[in-house]
DNA sequence: CTGAAAGCGCTAACAG
DNA sequence: CTGTTAGCGCTTTCAG
């Protein structure tokens, strides 16, 4: 193995020259840094990340705490988009997955003690309220798709709100006015935040928000939902006067609208509209007609929850945090279409 | 923070003790032990990674290098298996996303080798021969799902000849004997042993392999091909005599297939039968009947990595490996029926 | 069974 | 601008 003495020796310089050309100090000598860097190249030197991070006491490694997220399709972005911000100054991530095991959970914050994780990602499957309780809150932490009611964390979440909003608004201006909903599990965060922003876009539009029209995609307990958004699309298709567009709690719903409307010989969009949520491309863009849908910005809370880090000070403030709202983008495909 | 000195001077030992402790070394009298894990707990130590890896000269992590692997949703199983094996004997998984960029790759084998990776999970996202050069050779690498045609690596795949026999055969035993193909892109690996799996199965019912049943689900380059899975259902079901059950290259196509039958006002699996492959959850649970279709085993594949890697020799050995194949598993869901 | 000394590869602190 | 010295936290000798 080819250490920083090697590099010093062949290059006619102390182990510290060599040091501060690796770490890029500037106070070197034009000259010496070239050739230093020469022999670098020339012996294929690749400084030890363990010695310099025990020298340093702190390590260029972020922890990603997660409940199911790194490892669930419509979620993994945030993975994505974590790494991508931290590959650019050479920084790693070190994935914890759960599963939602709290002893698991505990094995992991040890292991991360003991890597002297810079910071954590908190994130979670779920948009939802966090209480981390106190021992592991000395360090850094980021809170994604979740937040503290307390405050007492960064946090950052898409804008579920403004995402129904977009949602309800864009069938509207295409004229629709008889809207159903099939939405996700009442009890879900996301599920109220749409709500409020459908019912601003109805109100907008003077449209009366009617209650009969929407129906809940998933029943049972959360974790081992089962989706019965064909049966409810198939009972608002049968109404005497049925919607003429469906907004979705997310992809998965939609698809089974699809299907429902398909049995009743409806089609998509000329006989109903469909909006998505999640922008799940494996499903979005394979379904016949493409699915017009609302994307969670995953990528983006990833590659912002590593700013946020950053920015962070280095002692705990008693501040109080105000979670951070990522937009919800509408990503247009083919199945809504405007109406007379 | 605290160190193992701490903890020595706690329990009133040497150092040298407290490491033999932490490391399971049988040579430490039981009552030593126990008064020492008494403060370690008390303590709440939690050993240095960096400094035991500095000493070690080895670390406790494993590379995963992937082209979309980790990111991809039906993929992530490889991850999830690879971290399974890993946690039980503390050990941790660096991924590496090239995103197919070599220049990228090659910043990753630096980072590799910066923090001394014990070994490599080389994994790619289509099952195929790859050749990854000689550089990196030195160290232990583990090909998942991809081999090296030299077979100078180790590696494991999925059985997908084996794949495409059990569902050619599952449908045969049903009695179907008209049986549509809706492919992968032909060139695919896959597609080309599933094919051969076809015809073992064909064969074995003693059913003629009609070329002409068989469409192409995508068209294009590989990496930007299109999926057109519904025009080669259309096509295939308006046949005057249309097959009674149709095999697909994926899941994804098995959606499609479901959206041209509806079209039709075919039922699914009244009146046709529909196979899927790869087993992704999003799609085969939310299908409405819910699909039947063949596993990818990847979370196999994963963990088993780990465990090949671990039975590697020290020294790399001249011998030829020959890829392990994982049997792909059969899921019985509802879009197969048995017909008279 | 237990301990003392040495040193892994690197950088902080301080001199020159 | 460059070098010297010391030591991060741990484990490997080698002695007790």
């Amino acid at each position: 193995m080819v250490t920083l003495r090697d590099v010093a020796r062949m290059a006619g310089v102390s182990a510290k020259t060599v040091s501060r050309v690796v770490n890029d100090d500037p106070a070197v000598h034009s000259e010496t840094r070239d050739a230093i860097l020469a022999v670098i190249r020339q012996l294929d030197y690749v400084p030890d990340h363990a010695a310099r991070m025990m020298r340093a006491g702190t390590s260029s490694v972020v922890g990603l705490m997660t409940d199911v997220v790194a490892t669930t399709p419509y979620s993994v972005d945030i993975v994505r988009g974590a790494q991508d911000a931290l590959r650019r100054d050479g920084r790693t991530l070190l994935i914890a997955n759960t599963e939602g095991d709290r002893v698991l959970e505990r094995e992991y914050w040890r292991m991360f003690r003991a890597h002297k994780v810079s910071g954590v990602i908190y994130a979670t499957m779920y948009h939802r309220p966090l209480d981390l309780g106190e021992p592991e809150f000395a360090r850094t932490i980021v809170l994604a798709n979740c937040f503290s009611p307390k405050g007492d964390c960064p946090a950052i979440v898409p804008d579920d709100e403004l995402g129904g909003y977009a949602q309800a608004a864009h069938l509207l201006r295409l004229g629709h006015r008889r809207i159903g909903i099939v939405s996700l599990n009442p009890v879900l965060r996301a599920s109220v935040l749409r709500g409020a922003g459908f019912r601003t876009a109805f109100a907008e539009f003077d449209v009366p928000f009617e209650p009969d029209l929407e129906r809940p995609g998933f029943t049972g307990p959360i974790g081992e939902e089962m989706i019965v958004a064909y049966e409810a699309a198939l009972d608002l298709l049968r109404r005497p006067n049925r919607p003429t567009a469906i907004i979705c709690g997310n992809d998965k719903i939609a698809m089974q609208v699809y299907g429902a409307a398909a049995s009743l010989g409806l089609s998509i969009p000329q006989d109903l509209s469909v909006m998505g949520f999640d922008d799940m491309t494996v499903i979005a863009e394979t379904l016949r007609p493409a699915l017009t849908t609302v994307g969670l910005p995953y990528f983006e809370i990833g590659r912002r929850s590593v700013e946020i880090m950053a920015g962070l000070p280095a002692a705990p403030q008693a501040e109080r945090h105000q979670p951070i709202l990522v937009p919800c983008p509408l990503v247009e495909r083919d199945s809504c279409r405007a109406i007379a």
